[in-house]
DNA sequence: CACGTTTATATCGTGCACGATGCAAATATA
DNA sequence: TATATTTGCATCGTGCACGATATAAACGTG
């Protein structure tokens, strides 16, 4: 039997799959630095942007479930990063809200995306490359999030 | 502070993160009719195109190490999916060999990936796109791919 | 042929991802 | 206002990823 629909060079998904984690690898050089890993990184890069979020909102800015992220801010809450407190006006809510370390430490993320993007450019890949594969992949990904919730039910 | 390059809208790579997920996420349904995740899934692609490789030639397939390979394939071969056994020319070789009931799941994968792309397909995103996108995730991977090798080492 | 080096694989520890489940606060409905 | 339902978050178990390290086989060099 000779697929050609299951040969591996055929497939659209592992591309996608292995840019993620090499990209992910180029990021840790620079993330090893801030003591980050690519995750808390993402949630730092909220935090920064709008701070005092409750976890649902961070939840549904970073398309990942609470189920993940409860565990993975409680290890940034423990590396001082962070705080978490609960709602006053909804008990249910945990607001997250930045230390001032974890304030500080924007300063010396800020030079991070233009080392990434340098690494990514060649010969073959110009920057107009890079920003008509971002718009593909954001297209595909609000046509495929809308087909599932973030909660952790089935 | 707010520094437009690190908004999380402007970054590249989270798009190619979460879309990594959201299509390893809209596999499941049909992965888990065969009992398989994502992953091992690649691993049988793999095998399915070329069998009786050994372990080192899968790594270098899948972009992955072994110390992410040799736990997998020992739950491929718990489930009987494949066999592994020591080379007999040089002893440290492991070669990896489906087993009837691998090889039979073949049959059952072919019509996953029509059906994959059938869902990424809308009036946004016309094949021509994916293939696009695949192109240059494609050249992305070969250009960060030769920076890294992939053995556990440092 | 002894011995240092390389190569192929495995093990360990940590941190995601995520489905399933639990629980308490808030809300809706009878 | 009791009770059922929903919502927000947490916990648990499993399976990746991956850096660091270990181990044995093969190889290279004097």
């Amino acid at each position: 039997m000779n697929n050609t629909q299951l040969q591996l060079s055929n497939q659209i998904c592992f591309p996608i799959y292995s840019a993620s984690r090499l990209i992910t690898k180029a990021y840790k050089p620079y993330l090893d630095e801030l003591g980050l890993t690519y995750p808390q990184y993402l949630v730092l890069l909220v935090l920064w942007e709008n701070d005092g979020l409750s976890v649902n909102q961070i939840t549904e800015k970073l398309l990942l479930n609470t189920n993940t992220l409860s565990p993975l801010l409680k290890r940034m809450e423990k590396m001082e990063l962070l705080q978490r407190s609960r709602c006053i006006e909804d008990e249910r809510s945990v607001i997250i809200q930045l230390t001032t370390k974890g304030k500080k430490l924007q300063k010396r993320a800020v030079p991070i995306p233009e080392k990434l993007i340098g690494e990514l450019l060649t010969d073959q890949i110009q920057m107009e490359d890079i920003l008509q594969l971002k718009d593909t992949l954001c297209q595909l990904i609000s046509a495929m999030s809308n087909k599932t919730d973030h909660t952790s039910k089935a």
